[in-house]
RNA sequence: GGGGCUGUAGCUCAGCCGGAUAGAGCGACGGUUUCCUAAACCGUAGGUCGUGGGUUCGAGUCCCGCCAGCCCCGCCA
């Protein structure tokens, strides 16, 4: 309904010129806002312009009257009429527009078996290839687990990119793993010298030990200076491209790699590994690009870049540290290499036009530090974009950070077989209670779908920006706003094709959209439960339109949340496969439409569906 | 000390460019099944939107102060 949206808006701007023309005068180029926006209730119709209000004191007249004036423009206006319906004007001034039926019925029946289900593609660049967006998220680091710590940035990441692009957006999901760095430096001499096997044959030590290893090799290093000193060198000729050094490293990074895809691979996230090594070639030349740019400060013997307008201490400026005083390379240089090579023309870098970073809130004042200082070096071309989205920590229920019983950090492995075997469970106490009868593998799909849909749906439809509580039993409940609900109602509707909706199975779009109305026949909704799933199942462009923009998943879940509601509250009240054939058509194109719908929308969420369950 | 984020119903949270009587879900209480999966639907109760000012026709939303919680602040990422 965006289009339409645009329409009326255009048509208003009109109504609102011509019956004022001195004020849009005075407005310039941009004309008098009609401020339309969705009606924010029911009774208020379709839509709602406030325009008129905020015009009252410029022109000194009473907003009801000025209301009047752009509705009386507005009714003739032959465009807008064919819209809707006559504008009814109450309150202090609102003016609510309500579209014509026929006109929401006619663009139900332009989405029906539409594989966009009315959703735009982006506009393309200018001229030649489109130039990438970029998004870097999950980025766990090699020789550890990955945790719950990496679930957002994971869940989220995948879902922005997705919805990019459905978009149309070339996206580039880049995994930014730490595999390079002081950390490396700590563990291979600490496996040196307590299992060296581990430093030239493959998967000598298991995962699990090498994670022991770290730990260890993190706390000598916080302990022991001497050993401090020995890791330090050790990064530096790791750096340096040092043959043992290289190879011991590539040995672990395989390692972590498997551990890694085989969560992804259970999650379904598509991801290009491309880690801080990658940068390390052009780490120099990062900091003599500051240096000719006049950037670079020696201070207490580290290569700084002063912030503007960030004191620390004594008001003194706050410094992003890009060489360390032992002449080593820290995680601010590569991310300043990254934005560099990321936003530099191909051959020589990826030529994105947006860069978006996944990562916690936390990090954010570093972003902000790293994005002012590539900004002032001139390597963010003019027109493109590069965003922090931070995300809130996952807590426990308690409000603290999650761990396990034993005070650990929660392995994300563990976390997501206990939402599987969790959503089993449930499934086969249903299943005895109904005394339904189901194989193991269905029980084991379904029971995998749901308790995974149930974890990235509970992140997912929770603002980024806070903190978020995770907690087993509110994510896999049956209803309120969670993944089983949502698949439930897909569930539904796949229920009433398969007992005699045959009509909702493949075709074009033109031939589905014939099975459900033509010309002669077209869709005819007469119910208000009918009505209020056409207008919901309307709104899916602006939703996705928002969540592009905004990067906030959550309102698309709201949103599909919002329409299983409507759907449901249908579903109870009206009959479809026993209405009257004429009714029973018009519903089965709503049941269709709704069905595409919530699919899509999961699917942007990274979630299946289900036909039973 | 400086900076960021957060504060909305008992609990978990929405709230879009500032719009009409602040919304969900859970939990509580009460109802609904000869009918497409009741994992559903309908109803009731529940709010000084942390607090004090300001801006304006209008503020949960914007600005300033204060309080509380969490996070970040020179060679870890």
């Amino acid at each position: 309904m965006l289009q339409v949206f645009q329409q009326i808006d255009a048509q208003l701007r009109q109504a609102m010129a011509a019956a004022f023309p001195e004020a849009a005068a005075a407005t310039a180029d941009q004309g008098l806002d009609p401020q339309l926006a969705a009606a924010s209730k029911p009774e208020f119709g379709d839509l709602q312009a406030n325009g008129a209000l905020a015009l009252a004191k410029p022109l000194g007249q009473k907003p009801r009257a000025i209301a009047e004036a752009i509705v009386a423009r507005l009714q003739a206006d032959p465009a807008f009429t064919a819209l809707c319906l006559e504008p009814q004007i109450a309150g202090p001034g609102f003016i609510n527009l309500t579209l014509r039926p026929e006109r929401l019925a006619a663009e139900v029946a332009l989405r029906l078996g539409d594989p966009r289900l009315g959703v735009p593609l982006a506009d393309g660049p200018r001229a030649g290839a489109p130039a990438p967006v970029i998004v870097d998220f999950s980025s766990p680091n090699i020789a550890k687990e990955m945790h719950v710590g990496h679930l957002r940035s994971t869940i989220i990441g995948d879902c922005l990119a997705r919805v990019l692009e459905f978009r149309g957006h070339p996206v580039l999901r880049l995994n930014h793993v730490g595999d390079w760095g002081t950390q490396f430096g700590m563990l291979i001499t600490h496996l040196k010298q307590v299992a060296p096997e581990a430093l030239n044959t493959a998967d000598a030590v298991d995962l699990g030990d090498l994670v022991a290893f770290y730990r260890q090799a993190k706390q000598r290093f916080d302990e022991d200076p001497a050993f401090q000193a020995t890791a330090r060198e050790e990064v530096v000729k790791l750096q340096g491209g040092d043959p043992v050094s290289l190879k011991a490293w590539g040995l672990l990074c395989e390692q972590s790699r498997r551990a890694f895809q085989a969560i992804y691979d259970r999650l379904a996230i598509q991801l290009s590994e491309r880690g801080e090594s990658f940068y390390n070639p052009f780490l120099a030349a990062v900091v003599d690009d500051l240096r000719s740019a006049g950037l670079l400060v020696v201070d207490e013997g580290a290569g700084c870049v002063f912030l503007e307008g960030v004191s620390g201490k004594e008001g003194k400026p706050l410094p992003l540290i890009v060489q360390k005083s032992d002449g080593g390379f820290n995680y601010a240089t590569t991310d300043l290499a990254a934005i560099r090579y990321r936003f530099a023309p191909p051959p020589a870098g990826d030529g994105a036009a947006r860069v978006i970073y996944v990562t916690d809130a936390g990090q954010a004042s570093h972003f902000a530090a790293v994005f002012q200082v590539a900004e002032r070096a001139g390597w963010i071309p003019q027109g493109c974009r590069v965003e922090h989205v931070p995300f809130g920590l996952v807590q426990g229920e308690d409000g603290k950070k999650l761990k396990t019983r034993a005070g650990d950090t929660v392995r994300l492995k563990d976390l997501l077989d206990e939402a599987v075997e969790r959503a089993e469970a449930d499934l086969r106490r249903r299943l005895a209670d109904e005394g339904r009868q189901e194989d193991e593998a269905f029980i084991r799909h379904a029971a995998t779908t749901v308790g995974l849909a149930a974890v990235k749906y509970a992140d997912l439809s929770q603002n980024r920006t806070t903190n978020y509580q995770f907690s087993f039993d509110r994510m896999l409940a049956l209803q309120g706003n969670t993944a089983p609900y949502l698949l439930y109602a897909v569930v539904r509707i796949a229920g009433i094709a398969r007992k005699g909706g045959d009509a909702a199975n493949t075709g074009t779009s033109d031939e589905i959209s014939g099975l459900f109305a033509t010309k002669d026949n077209p869709l005819s909704f007469s119910e208000p439960q009918e009505w209020a799933l056409v207008r919901e199942l309307l709104r899916f462009d602006a939703v996705i339109a928002e969540v592009e923009q905004e990067l906030l998943p959550n309102r698309l879940c709201t949103y599909l949340f919002e329409l299983s509601q409507v759907f449901n509250r249908f579903y109870d009240q009206v009959p479809v496969l026993k209405a009257p054939p004429q009714a029973r058509s018009s519903r089965l194109a709503l049941c269709r439409l709704c069905a595409d719908t919530l699919k899509k929308g999961l699917e942007l969420l990274g979630i299946p569906t289900l036909e039973r369950m």
